[in-house]
This record gives C-alpha cells, structure tokens and sequence, in this order.
DNA sequence: CTGAAAGCGCTTACAG
DNA sequence: CTGAAAGCGCTTACAG
C-alpha cells in the first residue's frame, strides 16, 4: 500500500511553492490560471486529495456532524439519520455514529468522545420524545453547537431542536375518522408516560372538542408499542364498548388491533376503522393496508442539518429555537 | 462556548513539562505515581480530553473506521452496521458512516473523501450479494485496509470478506420442511440474477437431494423482494401445483405468500407450511408467526470489526479470507 | 501574483 | 524519571 501523496510532493512534482497548492485547493486566493490548472493536474496524477484532519487541525473546522443516537430504531431515529445523511452530502459533511450507551456515565463518554474528535457540531438523534435527564445534562457542557432531533429540551434555552408535531398528528388522524362518520371512536396508546402517546391522545381530544363529538374516557387505553399489546386492548375493547374506529398511536399498535378485530369477527373498514402512526412499511404489507399517520423525517432530518451548517457559517447570530412540523394522513384500506 | 484546554495548558496548570502530559494519557513511558494523578487531576479539573485528531496527525492513526454502505436496508445493513457498532464501542473505535453515492463516480469520491478522513480502515457493507463493479474497482485504488461485509469480492485476492452462508441457510430450512413430513415444496425467490437467492435455492435442491426427494422444477419461481410479489407467485403456485409447503427466499415473500393462502382457504401450518428468510420483526408480528432462517448479523458486524482491528495492529501478518458464516432456522408457527 | 514562516494539538526519538 | 525539539499535513497572515 503506497503512502497517500502530500501536498509538498504535489508542490515539488509541479515546481510551485507549497501554500500554493494549498491556495488551489481552497480556492482561498487569485492564482494563475495556468499554475491552477498545472497544480490541479499533477495532483490528479499523483491521487492527490488534500487530508482533511489536517486541515480541520489549521482550521478547527473538520466538516464532520456527530450524530449521537440512542438507538438502532426503525422506525424513528433511522429515518432522521438517513435524512441527515443524505442532506449532509449535499453539503460535502460527514456523519460519525455514535450510539449512546446505556449508562448516564457512558453518555458523557460518547459525548466527550465526540468533541475529541473535533465534530463541528453534534445532532441528538433520540428515538423518543422523552429525553434522558443524563444526555440533557451532558449536553449542556458540551463547547460545540448541539441540536435534537424528534424531541427537546426540558430547558429550551440551550440547544435548537426540531419534531415532529404528535398534538397535530392526533388530531388529524381523528378528524379523519370522525368526518367519515365514525363515533365511537377508541385510542390505543403506549403508557402514559410516554410523551409522544401523551400529545397524540391530546390530539384525540381536541379533534372530538373541534367537531362537537363526545368521547368515551372509557375508551382511551395504555399499553406498549407492541403488536401483542394492541390485540390484547382492542380485544378488550370490542368486547366491552364495540367502537367503530381505533385510533392507536403506534403501527405495530395498530396491527394487533386489527388482528383482534379479524379475530372478532369483524370487518375492517365497514364494521370498524383503524388509523396507525409512523406509516411504516409495515402499512403497506399487511391486508388491509393500514391508515397511518407520517411524521416528517425527510423535513426534520434536513432541516437539523441545515440549521446546525447555519450555525456553523454565523455562530454569532444564533439564538435557541424549537421547530415543530406538521405530520400528515396517509390513507389506505382500514379507514 | 469556551475553548476546550489544550496539552499547553495542562501542563502549565500541573506545573510539569509539555510531552509529560501526553505520556501520562498514552501510558507511553514511565511516569511517577505522584506526576501521574496529579496531571490527571488538573486535566479532569480543566475538562481537558486529548484532541483525537491531533493526535491522529502524530501517529497517523484516527482510531476510526468508515463504513460505507449503499443503502439504509433495515434487514441487513442495519443490523450488520450495528452489530459493528457495538464491537468497536467496545475497542474504542468510532464509525464514520458514509452513503455510497448512486453513480459509479459517486462512490470513487465517497471512497475518497474517506481515506482523506485519515480512515484506520473501511469496512464496505453491502445490502446485497450483488456488488457493483465501480465498488470493486474503487476499493482496489484504496491505501487502507478494506474489508466487505454480506458480500464478497469476485476478485478474492484484494480484500477480507465476511458473509453469511446463504446455500446452508437453504439447505436448512428446506430439511426442517422435509422432516416435517412435506414433500411439495415450492420455492419462491427474486429475480434469478439475484446472488442470495441463487444460494438459496441452491440450497433447496442440495436438501432434496441428500433426503432422496423429488422436486418439482415447475415449484421453483421467480419475483422480487416484496409482498404483493410473493402474494402473486403463491397464488399461481396453489391453483396449479397446490403445494403443501413454501419456502420463501424473503420474509416479505413469506408474508405475501401467507396472505395467498389463507386467501385460498388454506390453513397455515395444517395444509401447507411456510418458511421465509431475514428473521425479520415481521416474523413474530404476523399471525400466525412465521417461521424464518436467521443469519448471524452479530457475528458478522463482531467479526468484521475483530479483522480490521487485527489488521491494523499486524499489518504484516495478512492474507486475503473470505469468511462465511452458517444462518439457522428459527421456528414459530408456520411450520 | 507568489514565497517563507509560524502555528493548529499532539507524539516520539534524542538528551540529560 | 523528565525536558527541549522536530515533525505530522495543512492554513494563513506577513512580506515582497
């Protein structure tokens, strides 16, 4: 394996003086057409192509974004992560990966690790809306600009964050059930703890309050985010209180239901409706395809980036900002 | 934001010389019990932590691996990555992830903005078995290590490979189905130039043949990686070659290859069984539960990392291997 | 328009 | 056991 070439044997191959070929590369002052494109053709020979550690060592600029995770999650942290990427390319930046530990301690590791590796900036990438207090803590010591992805802070004073909006998300999802007819309309949640299932249940209510409908408190269920979990609500549901529409907050959620409303009997969408959250791939697999709400992951993921480049070109005009963006309806066989 | 301490400054703080710094935090020398913790003391004191990158200018080792990838596949780069992950956590190595550009050209430049990242080494991990020539051709012009994870090179002699053993897989769920008793099979794989499904039915026919079964070559068809393709294929399988098994070379094959028969009236297992391959979440979210060939993404993220990192630290002592790893069958209720 | 020099934050032989 | 110096590959004022 030859050594990759350097930017003083590029000087050398093509009799310039050193910083010239640095000029070149950086396109940082007038040089010569001519030495520019004698300069830029002898490095093509030698496979030149400038180290880019080095230059972050002179520059304090490494263009590399890193992305703390804390999760391998499917269906939230790897779709902001793949619209990370695909934005950060745009921009000629690089992704480091780190994935949180488990441990509060190893949070701070991850992080510290992080900055010694001279990111220009680091985006949280959380896979829930409920924020570890560890991670909000180290964030805060943190020397570079940070940013959160799909959930914020306790304290919006420190760091920029952009999510989805799960009120709005409810409701839509609602107000779709209930202008097609629909009023017994059950919710199917994770536990209500979970901040997420918290403002997509908000949601429910505003969306009944807005159209006059009255709602059975009955009706609204914890769980988890499982499959299982949803067929064991809505078999209790049904059973109990015969809704003719489920609104549950999870697609895995909504999948168990309505395998428990098949397994009833019942058929869906003329006896029973079912609206799902996330539009995951499961949606379109399973019979009936199912009604789901789409968070914007394309949006959140480019907009982080772009936000944190902002702040990269004008450190001095930034103050904290929190963006939440809309989520929409995709329609399909179960509503 | 203030500045994060320099070596510089430690060592003024501590009142020790500049280098000592550095040898207390790389256990470089021999350095006084007393020196030791009181230069760690002040550096904990100061926040300092090392610059990573600086250091990677010294020594020319960034303690950092890129992975390239061509796409955010959730059945196999995903959990390959981050089984790969997990292990360079566990070695102090972080990853650079790095999207592989659609055009040929595209992933020259990816390669190289890698390497001009002072990359230890790059691990490639394909999301299929069938590698695009411009990857090869780029991966041979690299000066660091390569390694090639899921597939492997058709040139053996350049770069390690690690892959899982598709043929086993096939031979494996197929025997599983012949010693269940069934003896139509039918196969249902993706397009015949696809590597992993070409393995696979290889596999099939070895299994038929070391249990003296016939098979019927009518039962071994043709489609893509999705659902509604397995859906269609079934259904043409069941009206007129009624099969009393499937094995699908995708869970999502699988999937639709379930709808299909209980669209016919077919119960799953009784009249026909059905095996798919990924081990996908699917599998235990569908009703019934499908049985699915597993393969060992741990084992193949783990060992990719452990050859990097043995190639790093004994550049001399390397051939070229290719390493492949056995799937297993995991069974649930469709067999 | 171009060259010579200092510095980014580290490591590592070389002396003592 | 510890210090002073050169070097990793770049960038960027400072001169000319």
């Amino acid at each position: 394996m030859k050594n990759k070439p350097t930017m003083k044997e590029v000087a050398k191959a093509a009799g310039v003086s050193w910083p010239t070929v640095s000029y070149v590369f950086n396109n940082s002052r007038r040089v010569s057409d001519k030495t520019r494109e004698h300069v830029l053709n002898t490095a093509l020979e030698l496979g030149y192509t400038p180290d880019i550690m080095a230059r972050g060592l002179a520059t304090s600029r490494s263009y590399t974004i890193g992305i703390l995770f804390n999760e391998f999650n499917f269906s939230t942290s790897i779709p902001i992560i793949a619209a990370i990427e695909e934005a950060a390319r745009s921009y000629n930046y690089r992704l480091v990966l780190a994935l949180q530990g488990r441990e509060p301690k190893e949070a701070m590791l991850d992080l510290q690790d992080l900055t010694a590796r001279r990111m220009d900036g680091i985006i949280f990438v959380s896979s829930t809306d409920n924020l570890d207090p560890a991670i909000v803590e180290a964030l805060g010591a943190a020397r570079i600009p940070i940013l959160l992805a799909y959930t914020s802070p306790p304290n919006l004073a420190m760091v920029d964050s952009v999510l989805p909006d799960h009120v709005q998300g409810g409701l839509i999802a609602t107000r779709h059930l209930l202008s097609q007819g629909r009023r017994r309309l059950a919710f199917i949640g994770s536990d209500e703890n979970n901040n997420a299932t918290r403002k997509r249940v908000a949601g429910f209510l505003r969306a009944h309050e807005e159209m006059q409908v009255e709602y059975d408190p009955a009706m609204i269920v914890y769980g988890e985010y499982t499959a299982p979990s949803g067929r064991e609500a809505a078999r209790n549901l049904i059973a109990s209180h015969r809704p003719d529409a489920i609104f549950a907050a999870d697609d895995n959620i909504a999948v168990g239901a309505l395998q428990a409303c098949q397994a009833a009997g019942m058929k869906v969408p003329e006896d029973i409706a079912i609206v799902g959250f996330d539009n995951s791939a499961l949606c379109d697999i399973i019979l009936p395809t199912i009604t789901s709400v789409a968070m914007p992951f394309d949006k959140i993921g480019r907009l982080c980036l772009e936000r944190m480049i902002y702040r990269l070109q004008q450190p001095d005009d930034w103050k904290p900002e929190q963006t939440i963006l809309p989520c929409s309806v995709v329609s399909r066989e179960t509503s």
